[in-house]
DNA sequence: CAGTGGATGCTCT
DNA sequence: GAGCATCCACTGT
């Protein structure tokens, strides 16, 4: 098994981080596996949570990279950012799919379905299926519950606008393994 | 398959 | 009071 990913890799740009969590394999409390799909967040970006500034929800964006950044979404789901750059600037990577290897049982409890397709395909999922919730958010990520191991190989990336906001929806941010069966929605057609 | 609408809670205007 | 970085069930082809 190898090292733990170092505090610098966060320290980065979302755009330079966000393809590069394409791959690695994040485990909570053991149950996870390899990122599949991510979505970048700069603090430019009208579509971003930090985008107006500071308030109680996305403190954890602001703070130090490294650290989970979780919300609730439609008041019904849990969604999970990994914070980037530095102490103040409003950066995230949202977490949006996972092939499920670890632990695959456990998520197949939580998320009362069968089909490895189906298990963290979406940010929701991805939570619910890894047991996230508010209590996590600020934690650090190299730290327990968490685990995050490096890639072996280099993976083919692909670019897309992303999913789900109306705002910034020109920006190519979605970031997904090419290929993989377990992206929360198939890209568009070129 | 595609499209629609409900659930549900919190933040910010 | 509006608007969500969502998911699921249900409708109609």
């Amino acid at each position: 098994m190898s090292d733990a990913l170092s505090r610098a890799f966060f320290a980065r740009s979302v755009h330079e981080v966000a393809p590069d969590l394409i791959g690695v394999t994040l485990l909570v409390d053991g149950v996870g596996g390899p990122i599949v799909e991510v979505e970048a967040y700069d603090p430019t970006d009208p579509a971003s949570h930090g985008y107006r500034g500071r308030t109680p929800r996305n403190a954890a964006m602001f703070g130090p990279p490294g650290h989970a950044y979780v919300y609730r979404s439609y008041g019904i789901h849990w969604c999970l950012n990994l914070v980037c750059e530095g102490v103040g600037i409003a950066a995230a990577v949202l977490l949006r799919a996972l092939e499920p290897t670890h632990g695959v049982e456990r998520m197949r409890e939580r998320r009362h379905v069968d089909e490895p397709r189906l298990l963290a395909a979406g940010p929701g999922r991805l939570c619910e299926a890894l047991g996230v919730t508010g209590e996590h958010d600020g934690r650090a990520l190299d730290r327990p519950p968490f685990v995050l191991l490096p890639r072996a190989d280099h993976p083919e990336i692909v670019a897309a606008p992303r999913i789900g906001i109306t705002r910034g929806v020109e920006q190519p941010w979605r970031y997904v393994l090419k290929g993989s069966r377990y992206l929360s929605r198939a890209l568009p057609r070129a």
